[in-house]
DNA sequence: GCAAAAGTGTTTTCAATACACCCATGG
DNA sequence: CCATGGGTGTATTGAAAACACTTTTGC
């Protein structure tokens, strides 16, 4: 505890006219692209952090909810459709901003790559990229340990079908799949047992369409069945 | 989404000086007794909502983390012994409060019973008390929808190994831990069959003591074992 | 024809499941 | 002695793990 007050004047500060402090919302939208997870960073345009990319968020304001809050973020600030977003974490460090006191909840927002390059559009007046999370860049305020955990909430999740399935809706390979697993799981799965559990269990279905124009053999494109029960895969 | 402004209004208000929104901590803390689940509330003095039951909180001040706040709670508020917390989830509807908005950040909080029986003090200018996750009172707020989220939290986090072993410290038999498995599964599970499973695969051992005084065949006593791996064991 | 990447089948191991009888205590 | 609740063993099923060669494409 960094607090050395009692209740009572805790209880008295509390009271206090000038609560001088604010919320907001943070969000890391991933995705899947080429066998990658990426991470989508904007570059802050002005002072303190200028140049720095940190998460897209915003102020809460009294009149809206978290969730709203960061649906508009999501369709506003980015320019994407909506996704499946869950709530994370909330950070409440104090000295997460120079000026005041700002108490952050963070999301993590899913959006699978097609949907993606459909609903892309650019935008002249914020700089957003995708980042390999393996790769992140310079960050402002206190984003770096909040992607990182909001990166470890991520690879938490994805092990399970129904987050799998947000992910990559139709057509795609199982060596894709696999790569995604084994990169997250930091462990090596043998081909055959990946595709025998994955099809042997009925998790995924055969669309009878190949993945032409690679080098090596073309591979065979799989779309996660309609109903599949929720469970850790792995 | 329940606003209607554009992102440029929304700025404009967020730079509004009438800020008039507060954070405040709800915390949900549960043992287990006698192979029931409990969680603590505490009844409220005054109106609003005077003689309902709420869970322990209080409003979050600018010089202390959520974190720091909820230990305050626990300690200051519950009498109650430093205990492992987690945070769960934070609320943010807009009528939470009658009088003004405020936010809450929520948390479970775990105490096995022997160190609740040698801790506990009785208070008199607090009542709480622990009720049955199946017979909650009538709460006041949104409370009620809370605490039902925190039991769901709850449920979905005593599956894990290292979850288990902080609410069995020691000497508890392997009824007493099927009982719980069964409540929260929803599931009947065969008594060898739970056995083989926590003593084979070397998650609990046998202290050599038994439980004495009960009716039927005096049960051997279990600990978890020193060092067990994280994980879900149903 | 060769490099690159994907597809396939069998055996072994081990945990999960199903199932019925005996044992220790209190009253 | 009987009611109550706890302890034990075996056989079956099914998924997980280990393992090597063949097939299809691009160049």
């Amino acid at each position: 505890m960094s607090v050395l007050l009692t209740q009572k004047e805790k209880n008295m500060s509390s009271i206090n006219t000038d609560y001088n402090q604010k919320l907001e919302t943070l969000i890391g939208v991933f995705t899947i692209d080429k066998g990658k997870i990426k991470i989508l960073l904007m570059r802050k345009k002005k002072d303190p952090y200028k140049g720095y990319w940190i998460l897209p968020g915003e102020i809460l304001n009294t009149n809206e909810t978290l969730e709203d809050n960061i649906t508009d973020v999501v369709c506003d600030k980015l320019g994407l459709p909506t996704m499946y977003i869950e709530q994370c974490y909330t950070f409440s460090n104090l000295n997460r901003h120079l000026e005041e006191r700002v108490v952050a909840t963070t999301f993590i927002g899913l959006i699978d790559n097609i949907t993606l390059v459909l609903k892309k559009q650019d935008r002249d007046d914020v700089e957003i990229e995708w980042f390999d999370i393996n790769a992140i860049p310079k960050t402002g305020y206190d984003h770096d340990k909040i992607i990182n955990k909001l990166i470890e909430y991520f690879k938490k999740r994805i092990i399970n079908s129904n987050i799998l399935k947000i992910l990559f809706p139709s057509d795609f390979t199982l060596p894709e799949l696999q790569k995604i697993y084994e990169q997250i799981l930091n462990i090596s799965i043998d081909r055959r047992n990946f595709r025998k559990k994955l099809i042997n269990l009925g998790y995924v279905v055969d669309t009878g369409d190949v993945n032409e124009g690679y080098m090596g053999r073309p591979a065979k494109l799989y779309r996660f069945s309609d109903d599949i029960q929720e469970r850790n895969l792995f």
